[in-house]
DNA sequence: ACCTGAACACCGTTCAAGT
DNA sequence: ACCTGAACACCGTTCAAGT
């Protein structure tokens, strides 16, 4: 019954940090509570992290936290977010074609996610944090494709399609393995490919070689080990030869 | 300092359920479980989810599940996500062309999905869960690429594509709001496009009207209120047409 | 204005104990 | 075999109090 007790000394002696200067403000900006909550993600993963866990790294109690983001965790994961595309950014020149315009949109995404992986399922699957993206990029995308000679709807509807284009693939490239139990999972999934029957599956059975661990659902490493170049390379290409396709039919 | 006593107490006592039969086994299954989870996520979402609340749902203490799923919190969400896609499986069907049958397989994919969208972040955005996607739907996509002439590397690339391109745009859809603070936050966003600069963002000020709350970014409700139908069929045309254009290139 | 400190209502998971 | 019950080590967030 005196574990509380204990809870609450430890909510100042955490094993690392520890609330210091007392009484004196601890000269926290909202700046530096977003970059450490970067770090913090970049290091534990979003899953992982806590306000707790940030006030300790920043040397103040959880809750001073609130003083500077009023919307608490979301709003800071939707700092973080936006935070780590800040280099994504990139002026729509009408002197290149807008295809590789895209093309190199897309890349420099994907390197940008790649600085920051654990940010991923943040922008690919939530709401909010989609508006990590700025206005800025959207308008630049929009431009491109106007550019192309998509209007009104049809305009629309390739915005949409591009998003999607640039945020599913590496979203599913960089997506976090289990916390905890990673190796008893990976070799759980080893196991069940080893034993993949070539009778019921023979293509899976056949081309293992070149899939395993380097496709799919049939992974257990994800994209910062294991970069998926090529396919993201055959992706891009396939998606924009056809929105050209697309473009073409326009009148 | 009696709060945590009132803790226990509530452990049992939940505002809803409660475990009853005292000292009689519940007749706990697996699969019942996995399905009561899988219901407990279409109502409350994978973060609010919970073995607190699961055990409130099915009338056991939380610590009664271990027993039937020793991996916890997390092979019980992996179960979910397997079990949301019970119905994609689709035989591949030599007759019809290649690329009619990756078009159905998308649609069937993002029509399962919007029967449960709180499991797409989980399919999505999460390595584990990606083991949901059956091992018969892999052979089936390795088949029909075969039949498109992709092998060896061409083919490990273009199957990562087609995934990237099944999981990509509906995960994006079918992202979840933020769970308290929804309106608040979509209230802001708002405001924040109503006062979008027609100077700085000519293209985005003007084409709003078809974009706000349809588009990706510039949107406060998600995939179930708010369909992307045909962004969804741009999005898989492109991707096909394209893919398309590439296996005609293969010698 | 800015932060501490206590408190509330939650979590996942382990493990001994009951039946 | 199957479940209870207690315990441990965490959470986010609110709010009064300090300076």
């Amino acid at each position: 019954l005196r574990t509380k007790l204990e809870d609450l000394v430890a909510q100042r002696t955490g094993k690392s940090g520890r609330p210091q200067k007392r009484g004196v403000s601890a000269g926290l900006t909202r700046e530096q509570i977003v970059e450490t909550s970067l770090a913090v993600v970049d290091r534990i993963g979003v899953e992982k992290f806590s306000l707790r866990e940030l006030g300790r790294e920043l040397g103040v109690f959880p809750t001073a936290i609130y003083w500077h983001v009023k919307g608490g965790r979301n709003e800071l994961l939707a700092e973080v977010a936006s935070c780590a595309l800040r280099d994504v950014d990139m002026p729509f020149d009408p002197g290149i074609s807008w295809r590789n315009w895209l093309a190199e949109l897309f890349r420099r995404y994907r390197r940008s996610l790649r600085q920051h992986p654990n940010v991923a399922p943040l922008l690919g699957a939530h709401l909010v944090s989609n508006g990590g993206v700025s206005l800025r990029l959207v308008e630049n995308v929009l431009a491109a494709l106007h550019a192309a000679g998509f209007r009104d709807m049809a305009l629309a509807d390739a915005y949409n399609a591009v998003i999607a284009a640039m945020l599913g693939f590496v979203t599913l490239e960089l997506a976090p393995l289990p916390g905890e139990d990673a190796e008893a999972w990976a070799s759980s999934l080893t196991d069940r490919l080893h034993s993949v029957s070539p009778l019921r599956y023979p293509l899976l059975a056949q081309q293992l070689p070149q899939l395993a661990n380097s496709a799919f659902i049939l992974r257990w490493t994800n994209g910062v080990e294991r970069p998926l170049d090529s396919g993201f390379e055959a992706f891009i290409d396939s998606f924009l030869t056809g929105l050209e396709a697309r473009a073409g039919l326009l009148s």
